[in-house]
DNA sequence: GTCTATATTTTGATAGAC
DNA sequence: GTCTATCAAAATATAGAC
């Protein structure tokens, strides 16, 4: 299949390689200082001056500071995706919901940018008032809601044991992750996050798992 | 005993009544402020004039915006000491500790606020050039510290089990208490913060407690 | 102890040339 | 797509009167 030659034009003169380099510059360097100093910390004059543009030039590719944050966000969210679904992008469920999760912790105490820009916004974002309220209010129900259905799944698997409160253990285990990032940024990384997920893990295996004989 | 008249004076003079109800108020006001927009989103004008006070006004009780922030620190302290100390102001050791843990974050539940406060700020101050960096470090230490020090007397004691990994616990409570406050804020309230706790330590002392026959 | 006035930067954003 | 020039508002802080 061939596009008729205006469209073509179209199509490359859209998606520029310069100008997506640009965009692209731009990204990194506003997911790394809004990373360390939030969003209300950040401004567009520091982001612009880092990536070796004009002011004015930034807000050419971002028209205002929010449209930077709501890109910064999005950025985020395609790094995370598909950590608790397997490769046909089904959920996980039942103990691999877990597994994967312990995964994802592992893989995050090697990308402390991730992690900080998280924690950060996260903070930031509990005012009513902050564009990225709504994202974090979103963000914390989808993970309650995903651990249930894979607590849920598991109990009626036989795979964990009954008396097991899903949205209790649900709360926990998401608060553990959220903890830990935090001690883990202010220890400047000495704290071994993903190994401290390892062991919660295991006593919850040792409390909840059925393991057939 | 009974001061000179002129030393009387002067302490009537530096504590008077009207310059420390306006301190206060001026406190208390920033304390509400920086604890939904934090420090980096607050502003010593717009605590003014909530405060009823001119600017300057304001500066002439805390001379910067530093200032205002570890005057905000420190009462936040005073309103947290004695937690895990008993009356005579001896550290709480063993389960106790665990015990007052439960009944601090019981309190927390009720006072959005001072919860607020301590998230938003930890996050902030994540960041080295936060003037509150230094704070946070401490904080995190001085938790994991007399965490520790409890799970050890406990192992002595005889009342937690040998193979408990102290500095593993400490982190995990920790962990669980700042991570839930994270979504007891952003759920509004509508999670039972307290209650969660309770049944996290519950699942500890099945795991750990070692009880006499 | 509180005020008005002011200085100096910095902020987010726009207009318009190239 | 990037720039310079510019704006209006807001920021922290100081000086000095009362």
């Amino acid at each position: 299949m061939s596009f008729p030659r205006q469209y073509r034009r179209t199509l490359t003169e859209r998606s520029s390689v310069a100008g997506d380099e640009a965009r692209a510059k731009i990204l990194a360097i506003a997911f790394e200082l809004m990373a360390e100093k939030g969003y209300r910390g950040t401004s567009i004059a520091q982001v612009a001056a880092r990536a070796g543009i004009s002011q004015s030039g930034l807000l050419h590719h971002f028209p205002s500071k929010q449209d930077l944050l709501i890109a910064v966000i999005d950025y985020r969210q395609q790094v995370d995706s598909r950590t608790l679904t397997d490769a046909a992008g089904h959920p996980l469920l039942g103990w691999a919901a877990f597994d994967a999760l312990a995964e994802l912790v592992r893989k995050n105490s090697e990308r402390p940018q991730v992690v900080r820009m998280f924690s950060t916004l996260c903070a930031e974002a509990l005012d009513a008032d902050h564009p990225a309220h709504t994202w974090i209010q979103g963000h914390f129900a989808d993970g309650e809601r995903t651990l249930v259905e894979a607590i849920e799944f598991g109990i009626a698997d036989g795979t964990m044991h009954p008396d097991i409160p899903p949205a209790t253990v649900a709360h926990l285990t998401l608060a553990i992750m959220d903890g830990l990032q935090l001690q883990w940024l202010a220890s400047e990384g000495s704290l071994d996050m993903a190994g401290e997920f390892e062991a919660y893990l295991e006593y919850l295996k040792i409390t909840w798992e059925i393991v057939e004989e």
